[in-house]
DNA sequence: GTCTATAATAGGATAGAC
DNA sequence: GTCTATCCTATTATAGAC
């Protein structure tokens, strides 16, 4: 079953594009470090990608999306408790920026001049995003309107927190960023 | 006096290169782009700037550190009353990122390969930023801890919501923001 | 599916005329 | 102080062998 290989090997190669594209951004990243991250040579990556750089980049957006619909959005939409499903999430923020010492390839690709398939995968991945921490602060006892709010500002802290430790090397503020998802569950009212 | 026509025509040609550097980051800036932006020739670039792009980006973090030290920095530390000092930032950063429709040239600069002498100005520009929110913040009465982590959690949260408009157009978290700094004012005790 | 070789273009930078 | 012309390198992309 040579099409399962197949399926694991790209995704291994999508990974390693993934990585820089976010610590490089798109007009930062070449085929040249592509070629480096993943040991193929340009002409292979053409083969796995014939649109180029444009089409890497979709591919690693659309990863992103099923990481934020099967890992983000599916633990805030599970039948368990609120502390659980935060505490789920939380960790696996934590482990994607690597505790504050990674970039957001989300919040890169979102300000670098990358095309309209890709602009528009932005869009829905931002969207799960958004809904999954509605969901949390909802059922923490917050109106729709107040949840709708608090992912957005949510988000952006999480995204300043990263540039933040960019700037100056201080993860604290990510950390902190984080803990507001926790002390949600503490507001929550008996489920 | 042909010297001050000098530093005023230099002063627009940083003026024009901030927008360039802000909008498409150091990476995504090109020479041609400068070009155009200018008005110059290569060339004559290389006559203001003999270190090309890299003392580019220098020349704009040096007036972006200008623009923190007289404008915001000396607001937050005049001695009028916090209203009025707070009154006036928002309305300077409300202009400078123009509604919250233009990217932060710090933020973009931050995550991108820039050199060691860039790098510092940028540092420098954080920490009068910083400074100046959280002397903000414990005029409201807050502890000088705590002062300390809301300026840092303003800056993430501002820079995020830049990040956010420029992911799906809304402007509205940036309002949100900049709104934190005016209810501060009302927390504060009498002067 | 991967490689070497190569083209075509864009980007950064310099020389020298005016 | 600005321009044209030029150079070198990096970058994107393709052709064709294996």
């Amino acid at each position: 079953m040579p099409a399962a290989l197949d399926a694991k090997e790209k995704a291994r190669i999508i990974e390693q594009l993934f990585v820089v594209f976010r610590d490089h951004g798109y007009e930062g990243a070449s085929l040249a470090t592509f070629s480096q991250a993943t040991g193929l040579g340009k002409s292979s990556l053409y083969h796995h990608f014939p649109r180029g750089k444009e089409q890497m980049a979709e591919a690693v957006l659309e990863q992103g999306k099923a990481f934020m619909q099967n890992v983000i959005a599916s633990t805030a939409d599970a039948p368990d408790p609120l502390e659980a499903r935060i505490s789920k999430i939380v960790r696996a923020f934590d482990k994607l920026y690597e505790g504050g010492q990674a970039y957001c390839l989300l919040g890169r690709l979102a300000c670098d001049g990358i095309g309209p398939d890709a602009r528009r995968l932005v869009g829905e991945i931002l969207t799960l995003w958004l809904n999954a921490i509605a969901e949390l602060a909802h059922d923490s006892g917050m109106s729709e309107a107040d949840a709708h709010h608090f992912a957005e500002d949510w988000f952006a802290r999480l995204q300043g927190a990263l540039i933040l430790r960019a700037a100056n090397g201080d993860t604290k503020p990510f950390k902190r960023t984080l803990n507001m998802l926790v002390e949600l569950a503490k507001d929550a009212p008996p489920q």
